[in-house]
Parts: C-alpha cells; structure tokens; sequence
DNA sequence: TTATTTGGTAAGTATTGACTTACCAAAAGA
DNA sequence: TCTTTTGGTAAGTCAATACTTACCAAATAA
C-alpha cells in the first residue's frame, strides 16, 4: 500500500473505462441495440428488421459495441451472432461502487438540505 | 402481480432514466465537471477555471446535469454552488442490477465460449 | 454453376450539439 | 453611487457522427 489515502481510483483507469461504456452506449439506437442483443443472441439483420434504421446502420453500431467489449460476436457461416458480455458492464458497477464513497459528504449535505 | 414473467422492468421507466443518466455524462467535459463536483461542491467559475473550456460551457453543461438530476444547485448571493447528487447514480445502479438476471443466460454461453 | 442470403465497408450527407463571443442582470464592495 | 464579481442566456459556428445508398465478398441453396 503506495498511497497516501485514496484506495479508489479516480481520474485513473477505471473511471477512463466506465467513460468508454458510458459513451458507447450514449446514441439511442446503440442503446437499443444493446437492449436487444442482452436479451438473447441476434444476427445483424434480425435487429435491422426490429429497428427503423438500415443494415449497415446496425452493424456499424455493432462494431462500435464490439470494440468496447460490452459485445461478443460469433460468426456462423454467413450469419454473424451477436450477445450481450456483462463483463465490460461489471466495470461501470464498480465505477459506481466506488463512486458512493467520494460522494458522502455530499450525500449527507443533500440528506441535511432536503429530504427526498 | 397481474405480470406474466418479468419482474423486471426492461424498455419502462427504468430503462429511460437510466439512459438520460448516461446520455448526460457521454461527452467528455461533462463527465469531468460531473467528476469534479464529486469530490468536493464547486462554484460554476472554480471549475472553469480549472478547465480549458469556457464559463458559459461550463454553466451550459453544469444546467443540463441538473436537469437529469445528477447535480444539484445551491443559490449563495451571486455564486452558484453545484454538487453531485448521488441519487440519480442509483437509478443507473438499479438498472445493471436487473441487467444481470437478464444477461445471465449470454453469461453463460461466454463464459463456455471462452474463459477469461 | 448460378442465384440468394448475409453482412461488412466506403463514401457522402445532414443533423446534432459542444463550443465560442457578446450581452445583460444581480449581488457585493469601493 | 459606481465598479467589480459572478453567472445565466442568446446567437452563431464548427466539428463529430449517426445515417443513407452503393458496392463487394463469402457462404449456402438451387
């Protein structure tokens, strides 16, 4: 134990991660995309036909996911399978988690000024 | 319970909010003001200060976390003092929560697929 | 082999939105 | 009172990016 009292890593790694996910997921077909394929496994196109934008549109979306790592793919033949890996999610909770901590002290200012 | 299976609220409420959290902190000076104002409650000229941004951008970005709620405003004669408000981070939380018990049959398949 | 399904990529467009400067208002200090 | 500090708002600009259509390649079906 280097440091002097921080044991949460802010302004570091994880919170440049958790930023990753956060910004993949930001645009709104991207997110539904996400929705989508966390439900169960989809081609490309099966999501295309679930959604008011083109193939391409879609697959671009899906590389874009698939980069972050909030995506796994598994090609089929021609079809290529797309679902949901939680693990790149389980980043952003502990971002999160640490995130409680840092912010008590204004929690409790909140609690103290209004309730609910 | 008049609900067949899913306790779980996908594509309702929680999955909206979730996503106006998200969509609030994508950009990047967003995220850092938001990051800033977790540690410690700043005045709108404070963080301009210690970013390369304009005031007006800042005060701009500071009103739109306020209005998802992930930042909460405090009057004090002519300055403004802002801190993070850790409520609407719950609502994030509670929605990875419930992703689990939606992703945990991908997980699985993952994790057969490939250990990491 | 030829046709069909599937999907990635390129290129171009158009819209969103993050930023700037300029301006104004209100509070505090001289 | 006049000046200074503080910050919200308006308007305009510019860049990022989410879309489209067109094209091509690979695998399956006929």
């Amino acid at each position: 134990m280097t440091y002097q009292k921080s044991h949460i890593d802010t302004s570091g790694v994880l919170s440049r991660d958790a930023h990753k996910v956060i910004e993949a997921l930001a645009p709104r077909t991207r997110w539904e995309i996400f929705e989508h394929v966390t439900r169960r496994a989809y081609s490309v196109g099966e999501i295309a036909r679930l959604m008011p934008v083109s193939r391409p549109a879609v697959s671009q979306h899906l590389k874009i996911l698939k980069d972050v790592g909030l995506v796994q793919e598994e090609v089929d033949g021609v079809r290529h399978i797309f679902r949901a890996d939680p693990r790149q999610l389980a980043v952003l909770r502990r971002w999160l988690d640490g995130f409680w901590d840092q912010a008590l002290d204004n929690m409790k200012h909140l609690m103290e000024t209004q309730d609910d």
